[in-house]
This record gives C-alpha cells, structure tokens and sequence, in this order.
DNA sequence: TTTTTGCATGGGAATCGTTCTAGTTTACAC
DNA sequence: GTGTAAACTAGAACGATTCCCATGCAAAAA
C-alpha cells in the first residue's frame, strides 16, 4: 500500500510535505529520529520543509497512530514508524545507540499490575539506560541495532 | 540522621537553600515535584531562593543520588526522594496521579534482557499511562496513592 | 583574628525544543 | 476548472531549563 492511501486512511490528506516525512520515517535506517533530525534530513533532500511543519505532523501522525513518540531521558522527543509490533528500548548512553526488545512476561506482568490497580492502560514504556556491548569491549560503543522479536499489536 | 549529615555524606555542604529543598522533599505528602512546584513551596515559606538555584540543587541531588528525576509524558521533570527502594509509575493522564509498584519478576526479566545483550544498565524505568480506578467507576479520580511494596536497593 | 580561596547564590539573559499566529498556498470534491 | 477547508511557511512566542556573572559566605591558611 503507498504513503499516500496510509494517509488517506489516517484521515490526512496526501500533501507533499507530510509524504516526505513518512518517505523518511519509513526508511530502514530511520528508526527514532528526533523532529530535527527529520527537518534536517528533509534540508539534505533540497525540500523546502518548515520545522514547525515537521512538528505538526509528526503530532498529526502520532494522533493517527502511524508514528510513536519517546520520552527518552534528556527531554527531547524521539519517534518511530509504528509498525504494529509493540517494543521497549535499550538506550546506550554512550554512543546513542537505541536497540529494541519485547518480552512477553514483563508485559503481562504489566497488565496483572495494571488490573490490580484497577488502572485503565493507554501506553507503556519501559526504557533502560546504560552502556553497549561494543562500548564495554572494545571501549567504543558497536553501533548496530539489534531488534528483538515483535509482539503481536497491543496498546 | 539529619538532613545536613545528608548532605555532607554526598560531598554538598549543607547550606540553607539545600537543606530547605531536601526538606520540602522529604516532606511524605510531596512525592513527585516539578522545579516550580518546589520553587514555588520556597516562596510559600517565605524563603528568598532562585528557581535557578532549585534547578541546581535539584540536579546535583540528583548526581549525588538523593533524588531521582522522571521524565514523564509531556516534557517536564518530575523529581522524587531516593528513599532506597527502587520502583516504577503509573501515571493517570486523567488527574495526574502517581503510583507506585514494584514487581521483582519484571525487575528479573530485566536484567535478563539486558544480560543477553550485552548491556551494561545504569538506569531503566517504566511507566504506564491511563487512567485511575476511581475515574472509571465515579467520573472522577481516586486521588490516592498506592505505594507498592519496596525493593531491595537495585541500579 | 584577618586574609585568602573557592564554591554557592540570585537574577536576569540566553538557549533549547516546541507550539502558536498570520497570511499564503494547496488538495480535493464538485 | 473552481471554491473552500485544510495545510503550508516563516517567524514570533512560549515554557522549561541552563548559563553567566557579580556578589556572598564559609572553610582553610596565615
């Protein structure tokens, strides 16, 4: 299916800006770009783009739940193409590098915690910070991703 | 042990703006503070201190361990006394309250995923959103807070 | 005790990420 | 093709946080 009928789908309408920005966010290298990161690849592109254009459309796509927004520590948001598998993040403090993981246990165990709070979820986030492989290694970080398996959707 | 004793254990000399917040802090209806919501019990008191200098003092607390800083949804710092007991959040998005919960088999997980990757953590943290039980069954929230039982100290 | 030294402070300016505003342009249904 | 609501750009505004620097104060040295 194109950009465009993922919009169309979303209720957006297929502007130009909005499909460079998910053209972007879609490539495989991509994952968890920061807003000015996007903006930036969009200069590198030649593509007249306004920052706060980026803004209002990766809110936009966030509400169409097509991108997901990180809180990481450090108080910049982060976001990535939602592809349906829901995932927690391990982020190296070091080298930046963010890898991807999903364990079905401590996701149940979420939930059971959840229900005995008799609390209603909307989103969870589980994030840890510390130092790579490569980093302890070899003193420098290994800069690859490592993604774990995805789990089938779930809020 | 004193406040002061605190604060000269983690290599800060015990000054009045120090002790002040580390008291408003300690305080057990003050969990989960913003900067303002300390600068501004200052104020209340009546004490002559900088919002620069909360933001200071708050940050090396931080460094020297005596508070822990969460960075919620929303973009703004929310610091908490380090009381030992390492736990996590549920946040309602509906009332803004805050509980707490500990889970060792998560915690266990954890570590596990990170053993298996290679990853030295520092930190991790986890948060859940959504709304409280009271919201659900009154129109309204709780407006409680339910501290889950503590952990033994963990990074 | 006096002097020195150096960290701590307060206030305001600066910065950062993000959002709003105003006026202009564009997509799309007709 | 045309009308209209939605989307766009640039720049100003915003809130949270940090920086800067002259001043203050407390421990160490003289």
């Amino acid at each position: 299916m194109s950009d465009s009928t993922d919009l169309k789908k979303a209720g957006l309408k297929a502007t130009l800006p909005r499909l460079k920005i998910l053209g972007i966010l879609e490539e495989p290298r991509a994952r968890h770009m920061t807003a000015e990161d996007v903006y930036k690849a969009l200069l590198d592109m030649g593509e007249e783009v306004g920052l706060a254009t980026v803004y209002r459309v990766l809110t936009q796509f966030e509400n169409a739940g097509l991108v997901i927004r990180h809180n990481f520590e450090g108080g910049r948001s982060v976001f990535e193409i939602n592809q349906g598998g829901h995932h927690d993040h391990v982020v190296c403090v070091e080298c930046g590098e963010v890898f991807e993981f999903y364990d079905p246990a401590i996701e149940e165990r979420q939930r059971r915690v959840a229900e005995t709070l008799g609390f209603h979820v909307d989103s969870h986030s589980l994030y840890m910070y510390g130092t790579c492989l490569g980093m302890k290694r070899e003193g420098r970080c290994s800069k690859r991703t490592v993604s774990g398996p995805a789990a089938p959707d779930e809020p």
